[in-house]
DNA sequence: CTCGCTGCAAACTTTTTGCAGTCAG
DNA sequence: CTGACTGCAAAAAGTTTGCAGCGAG
């Protein structure tokens, strides 16, 4: 399931790196890239920001970690076993977690030969919030 | 379906959110803001990109355009009408689109009263190319 | 040893915002 | 008339990249 093998290289495990994916897995929900940087700061030795957005690149691409894009221009972050939906509000730009995953499908292969190995879902609509203002 | 009606704001109808509309309508996929911006400026009076970008969110706020994350760094529209699903290469970051509609269930309301007026998803994996250069 | 990884800072890209003038309703 | 919309240009925000040194395997 976590894809296969990178083409021809080798990966290194460093502690900048075990760090980034731990600060992610203690996380509730989606970090920003800025959040886990921040995170990873408090450590005694600090991570360079493109450390931790490069390492984010590499583990999405191991399949290990998730993006999410919630529509407010920044991408967000967690653990591929913590995968959960989430809803965003069309109103305020908010947006909450859904804890079932509504795409039951487990991965397989389209007619083009494409390899699905993971999805990404997002409902979009009103909060009650904004259905209240909006009354 | 199209959602309420804004809040308190009454809208306008500018020729320019006209020809922005009608470009999307016209595209057989998905646009970035910047694809957008170039087709609309082909025709007499240009359109400024700031003027783009506001319409577009109104857009997406209204219901009418859906907006798509594939990875890239950039926002791609379509009209809610033509709504598709994409499939998206962890190796190269390419894209193809998926015809069906893989989230059939109708719009709804969720226990904490958040009001769902559509969907986005995305599947991830790798296209047949990727997966041959692995091997 | 080798070569992938890291840090820093500069560079880039995309998107947002301020402001004054315009025009739809 | 009113105030939402527009254009321009400047600014912001987020992410990427170059390069020299470091260190995992």
């Amino acid at each position: 399931m976590p894809a296969a093998e990178p083409p021809g290289l080798r990966r290194r495990n460093t502690w900048q790196r075990g760090t980034i994916l731990r600060a992610i897995g203690a996380a509730s929900c989606h970090l920003t890239a800025e959040e886990i940087h921040r995170r990873v700061r408090r450590r005694e030795r600090p991570i360079g920001l493109a450390t931790v957005y490069r390492s984010l690149e590499t583990f999405v691409r191991e399949g290990v970690v998730e993006p999410a894009y919630l529509g407010d221009g920044r991408v967000r972050y967690a653990l591929a076993v913590n995968h959960h939906e989430h809803l965003v509000c069309l109103g305020c730009g908010g947006w909450e977690s859904l804890d079932a995953c509504l795409v039951p499908q487990p991965p397989g292969r389209t007619d083009s030969g494409f390899h699905v190995t993971g999805h990404r879902l997002t409902l979009y609509g009103y909060c009650a919030r904004c259905q209240r203002a909006q009354a």
